[in-house]
DNA sequence: CTAAGGTCGTTTGCCGTCTAACGATTACGC
DNA sequence: GCGTAATCGTTAGACGGCAAACGACCTTAG
């Protein structure tokens, strides 16, 4: 039970549950802020877009998609030129939630950073982002198939 | 987008990810190899045991060692004494994954960890560390209904 | 102009996770 | 001793996530 692996995932177990008690109190399940975050933005993004913006596939798009549209956050057209495509579009609900959402965000960043000095937190930063590079590389590298 | 919140997730995701990689070449999914660990140390736990040396409910544990035992990890038997108790036992195939799956997730360790000198890891662990705790104690602290 | 191939979203099925409700068994109070 | 309360495991249902198979649509080659 290696050491950096345990904590590293304990801590985000409790990050995630700390981010899913605030989500609760505005009627949001875990990630749909951050599917909405990209409709904030780029409001009419298709399933494809949103899922490559979040980094996750689009089948978890259009699931969350259906859930949250049922739910009166937002709404599904298909595109007029090209009908393949799905845009998906906020209601006003939607749009209403982005301040709550973000402050809320901005908030538990906050509490969940606030025993570290400015120092321990850019090295907090900057070391993460070397784990996260590691564990790209790690992805990226291995399912190559040299075939041929 | 608080840049802590968002590193950390995106981290993790990638993490997890290289962890399924590496167990699913042991026929393993995510999350099964803690279960395994709680059982390699102490075979014949109780799937309430092994919820909390998880930090998880019970109906995980209980999923989880349904398709377990399925796979022939691990096998089911009612406590002699009592009987509402299940003990959860590890069978051979259970227990022969044991080497290969401690040395996947130390190199595994050593792979992601591999681009911070010593006292970079020592850093991050220490900084970790006090995430946890403020992250624990804003989920203890909200739940806690003050009645009466 | 038509057939083949590429690009989408959707469906299906599985996994881990949680909460809530259920059922069986033991322990406790009277 | 018997009924009530506490303690378990299990089931049911929801959610986010993934991979694979499917179907509708557009593009392009011939």
């Amino acid at each position: 039970m290696p050491e950096f692996l345990d904590l590293h995932g304990r801590t985000n177990k409790l990050v995630r549950a700390a981010a899913d008690a605030a989500l609760r109190r505005h009627g949001l399940h875990l990630g749909q802020d951050h599917l909405l975050a990209v409709l904030w933005e780029h409001d009419g993004s298709t399933p494809g877009e949103v899922a490559a913006a979040l980094n996750v596939t689009t089948p978890t798009v259009v699931k969350m998609a259906t859930r949250m549209a049922t739910a009166g956050l937002l709404t599904r057209r298909r595109d007029d030129r090209d009908n393949r495509l799905v845009r998906l579009w906020l209601t006003e609900a939607g749009h209403a939630l982005r301040e709550p959402i973000e402050a809320e965000r901005r908030l538990l960043e906050q509490k969940i950073t606030a025993d570290l000095t400015e120092t321990e937190r850019r090295h907090l930063m900057s070391a993460l982002a070397k784990i996260h590079r590691s564990a790209n590389d790690l992805l990226e590298g291995a399912p190559i198939d040299t075939a041929g």
